[in-house]
DNA sequence: GATGAATGAGGATTCATTCAT
DNA sequence: TATGAATGAATCCTCATTCAT
């Protein structure tokens, strides 16, 4: 009874605070997101009780999304270098794509704000992309390093692929072929 | 009237800086700035008249600081490999021991306060490390790629490795070489 | 439709009102409240339309407790000293015995928020002991005020002498003994 | 050098905040005490760090000057009695024609707000009424309790009385006398 | 009737920068 | 020049009450 929360709601002050936080950082008021998302802004404070909530939830919303971008598909690519490479379009290229969420996503990744355990069940639930660059790493420069350090760094070399993809689309494709290249040579 | 009196005062200021920006984010308040340089707050803007103007000071200083210590010796070293080697190892070394500088450079980065300007006033003054690390890779996975954009690539490699090397202080030296070994394999 | 559902339900929520105004003032949130009592906070005002309406009935509830324990066997005391005492026994025992009750009813009795009419009802249901006091002061220093004035120096004497006897419960009964030979005294 | 704080304004803010609180208790804006003060709202917190440090100092204001009117003069006192009278008919006066600080002091003292030490200084402020009072009731109904206690019970028969005062300024003086004997055969 | 989401006017506090001293 | 008080818009969040369901 009573009314429920609204879904559409929620999402729409998600959507305000990605676009605001990607044009303003984390300062970003909220205020200003529930202005953009056209709701008052006492209602902001009902979906998310707290700004460090909503990182929260942020966080979490883009990381899902991105993880379920890169991992559709990725049973039936073929070997392990095929694999890496749906992985690593997939990914790459939603990020030159979503310039807002990769943005907020990387600021987020950098904010205290954001508990660690939001972060490790991000990092958790990207079980299927870490453990295929684990495997692909086995005998490789990084092998016996953290596999969360040998994530960090495929990580870190995709946004600043996805940086360049974006702002050069026309070799967005390139860009993201060549670094696949180059971490694949490094990797293995 | 030359500059504000004291250069040592200048100092004190940008080290209070480093300390709070890493502790607090950009977000540090300019009085607790000068509180803790043991400053009044209205000298800070003697010596800066603006927050942005003192973000952009600590982005030259450090960055200047980050060079010279990687500069340093270089002509000394003997091939293409030495070279990068001793290049890689001055750098993630430095990032590992002054997590303060590193962490303020990296949020300073992505901050659009500090100016383009001064961003590539940076990296030409890097272009030593950049030239080299284009010659490295004009016949690797990243021959003909803009030579920014390979600087970026191993820009963030080198920021993913100093995190690892300062967190994990015991086994710096071996992620500090395997992850050269890493860079090394691709970029050629 | 006669009264709301639920008797218990109002009674939960003036204890939890008691509760947490005798924990956070008078300030404490009707949702905070509602919660407590384990009710939707939409449901409070079913039964109390409005928060200075709760404040009310809990004056009034509150006082009526006070007064009906006071009240009770009053009639079986002997002379005017011992019905002064039994009057002051249970008074400042009931105060001693229930710290939150009393410090809700302190705070309601400097509230503007509850109705002079409500305090009136108050002291008029409070008549027996209100009658007492006239009664035994009616030869002493306070001859010839107002019963009012004569009613509330008791009650600011009843009120300290509870405050220490909850804080000291090893010297409870002794607080409470002195304080009636003072007051006897005084009165007299 | 530079602008020293301004005893006038500080003064001006605790002045607005007497009026207000009294008015509107504890909750009331400190925008409002601002406004009324002629300040901008943010130099309240120049002078006051905090709303608590505000009240901390309120309290500490007004028991002073209460403290001091009652000093003024008592060691000019005869006897006991006298002594006892003239700091009865100070007190009590004082807070007859000066409602708004009694309201005040009234407000804080029961408030959380206001430090234990803060409460405890004024205590210690208090001695010589203090003294007086504990040597007055050495032998009375109250001789070998807290002197705390004592002095508890005799302020709470000055508000009363103080509070009696105001509402009813033609039997002032009456009431006033009338409770000063009251204590004197209670205590003694 | 019961529920709990919706509302938006406050509320305390912060802060970069200015300017009187 | 050095100082630190002054400023007021901006910030996050609260809350009594209403009303859709």
């Amino acid at each position: 009874m009573a009314r429920p929360k609204s879904e559409a709601r929620r999402q729409t002050i998600i959507d305000s605070a990605i676009k605001l936080i990607a044009r303003e950082g984390l300062g970003a008021a909220t205020a200003a997101i529930a202005k953009d998302a056209g709701v008052p802004n006492g209602s902001l404070f009902t979906y998310f009780p707290t700004k460090v909530e909503l990182f929260n939830a942020l966080y979490t919303e883009i990381k899902e999304e991105l993880i379920s971008t890169v991992d559709d598909g990725l049973s039936n690519a073929g070997d392990e270098r095929e694999q890496l490479l749906h992985v690593w379009a997939r990914w790459t290229r939603w990020g030159a794509a979503n310039g807002e969420k990769r943005r907020v996503l990387a600021q987020l990744s950098m904010s205290e704000d954001v508990l660690e355990s939001t972060k490790m069940a991000g990092f958790a639930a990207a079980h299927r992309s870490v453990n295929l660059i684990r495997q692909v790493a086995r005998h490789g420069a990084l092998r016996g390093q953290d596999s969360a350090f040998v994530g960090a760094v495929v990580e870190s070399l995709a946004n600043t692929t996805m940086d360049f993809m974006s702002r050069n689309p026309k070799h967005a494709e390139e860009v993201c072929m060549s670094t696949f290249e180059f971490l694949w040579k490094a990797l293995r």
